[in-house]
RNA sequence: CGCGGGGUGGAGCAGUAGUAGCUCGUCAGGCUCAUAACCUGAAGGUCGCGGGUGCAAAUCCCGCCCCCGCAACCA
């Protein structure tokens, strides 16, 4: 370990009109255990989640319950943020892209910088709006030339908008991916990026006119124009500058930025071409890294309410608990690929694993040392293996979990191997002493689990230090 | 010819060139400290199909079949 750099990791900011699903928890998760990770190597860390809330979504979302937007925001908010607490993600801050002293300035100081830059310009558009979407549709939406959902036809109307020369920097941006200026993790990400940018990029529309039904305090108002707000780029992507403080306060801004973006493949574009993009414009650092992981998938399908696959997370804390949760998602899914889970496999490795496993293992041992040690043991400075600190080095936390549990069936291995039950009464002493190392190991584990099962390393270091066997960790589910 | 991912013992997965591994399940044995848990051993796979390169391929190349996701203003 050298020097230790600031480290700062971002989630995406999730869209308000709705609960979270298992996807945002995933995401969320892996990104508690990176930022965790981190400050168990003793790194200082910033950890920033949020919420994408100047949105028609949300606003449909608000009316077709019939509240104000602005509470239905609110409400939402904190259904998010009660997840994040039960599922232990221990972020620094939530940023919400309505909040106008936090955000507003950052973004609106970003804009002005690419209107410096000469990326900003005024085009019309031209195309097929449904008066019942409220919002521009495309061909292919369309049955017989009618809206599917509202059996209009779409007007075809023109909309002054601003746009942002993306197409100006497709070159440099394919440059600083190639090089490495910015990297792409995993790989196949970066040269889907590369070929995706070589293909070349269209300038995108920047700005939308500020609808009459959205309340004041919805959309950041484009600089100089009060007509026009942000568009999604501009207004949602600069939340991971604004909230360190750019355009305001920014000493956490010139401490930790850049920083390492998680992000599904979905919106890898937008993260690899036109936020990148807009930072080239405005002459800041691009970000360090982009981390993208795939989807969690159940029977194999992405989860939808029309096939009655979607797995809540609420349901699984509720019956399994946190540490269960986030067991199954840090070591089970492959975080660069799509990982599957359904309610039998999480049964299954929760019994294998966690209750006949590790739980287990903690009850063998803690039982042991309590009835034949006097006192616990003092934890020290951990040590970590090379497998597990270089497999979080590659960002494989499957791996780095994977070493953990390599080493519960170790112990378990050489408690048949050397019967410390059995010594303990023909050779106290050197019983003890095994006991006692046996202890040592356990700690060992749990000190290696903190990144991925806060609770349940809480608990064994406990265990350990005060020489007292825990209740059952992971009572066995029949 | 749009882009990407996947197809490995009954199930779920790991494994990107050098004797095919893990979890569950099955069968047999051991242990008794532990959550009827733990440990050992066995059965079970021509690694989707066909061709190619290599001393050697699940792993590289070509073709094909099947499944899944995305296709820019949509997180």
């Amino acid at each position: 370990m050298s020097e230790k750099k600031p480290f700062y990791l971002t989630t995406p900011i999730f869209y308000p009109n709705a609960k979270l699903h298992l996807g945002h928890a995933y995401t969320t998760t892996i990104s508690d255990t990176l930022v965790r990770y981190r400050r168990l190597m003793g790194q200082e860390t910033y950890f920033l989640t949020g919420s994408d809330e100047n949105t028609q979504k949300m606003v449909d979302a608000a009316r077709k319950v019939g509240e104000d937007p602005i509470a239905f925001l609110d409400d939402i908010v904190s259904t998010f943020k009660g997840l994040y607490a039960e599922l232990g993600i221990s972020y620094d801050q939530f940023i919400r892209t309505t909040d106008q002293q936090a955000h507003w300035p950052g973004a609106q100081l970003l804009w002005k910088k690419l209107v410096d830059a000469g990326d900003i310009y005024k085009k019309e558009y031209e195309g097929l709006y449904c008066v019942g979407h409220e919002a521009f549709v495309t061909e292919k939406d369309l049955v017989d030339g009618k809206c599917p959902d509202h059996a209009t036809a779409p007007e075809k109307i023109k909309e002054e908008n601003y746009f942002f020369k993306l197409s100006r920097y497709a070159d440099t941006l394919k440059e600083k991916i190639a090089s490495g200026a910015l990297k792409i993790i995993p790989e196949t990400r970066r040269n889907e990026i590369l070929s995706f940018i070589s293909s070349g990029l269209e300038d995108v529309s920047f700005s939308r006119p500020r609808k009459t039904d959205w309340p004041p305090g919805l959309g950041i108002p484009v600089p100089g124009d009060d007509s026009q707000v942000m568009y999604v780029w501009c207004d949602a992507l600069s939340n991971y500058v604004t909230a360190l403080g750019y355009g305001r306060d920014d000493a956490l801004y010139q401490k930790f930025w850049p920083g390492i973006h998680v992000l599904g493949k979905d919106i890898l574009r937008f993260h690899a071409a036109i936020w990148p993009a807009m930072l080239l414009s405005a002459k800041l650092p691009l970000p360090a890294m982009l981390l993208v992981h795939g989807f969690v998938t159940s029977g194999g399908k992405k989860m939808s309410k029309t096939l009655g696959n979607v797995i809540d997370p609420e349901e699984l804390l509720a019956e399994y608990g946190v540490d269960a949760l986030r067991y199954y998602l840090t070591r089970h899914i492959n975080p660069f690929e799509d990982g599957d889970i359904t309610r039998e496999h999480f049964k299954e490795i929760y019994n294998a694993n966690l209750a006949n496993g590790l739980g287990n293992l903690v009850a063998r041992i803690m039982k042991l040392a309590e009835d034949h040690l006097e006192g616990g043991t003092k934890p020290e400075s951990a040590d970590f293996s090379k497998n597990y600190t270089d497999a979080f080095e590659r960002f494989e936390i499957n791996h780095a979990i994977d070493e953990a549990f390599r080493h519960v069936q170790l112990l378990d291995q050489k408690i048949t191997a050397t019967e410390p039950f059995k010594l303990v009464k023909s050779d106290p002493e050197a019983g003890k002493k095994l006991i006692f190392d046996l202890t040592r190991e356990l700690l060992g584990i749990g000190q290696m689990l903190e990144p991925f099962m806060p609770e349940t390393s809480k608990k064994i270091k406990e265990a350990v230090i005060t020489d007292k066997k825990p209740t059952t960790l992971f009572p066995r589910k029949e």
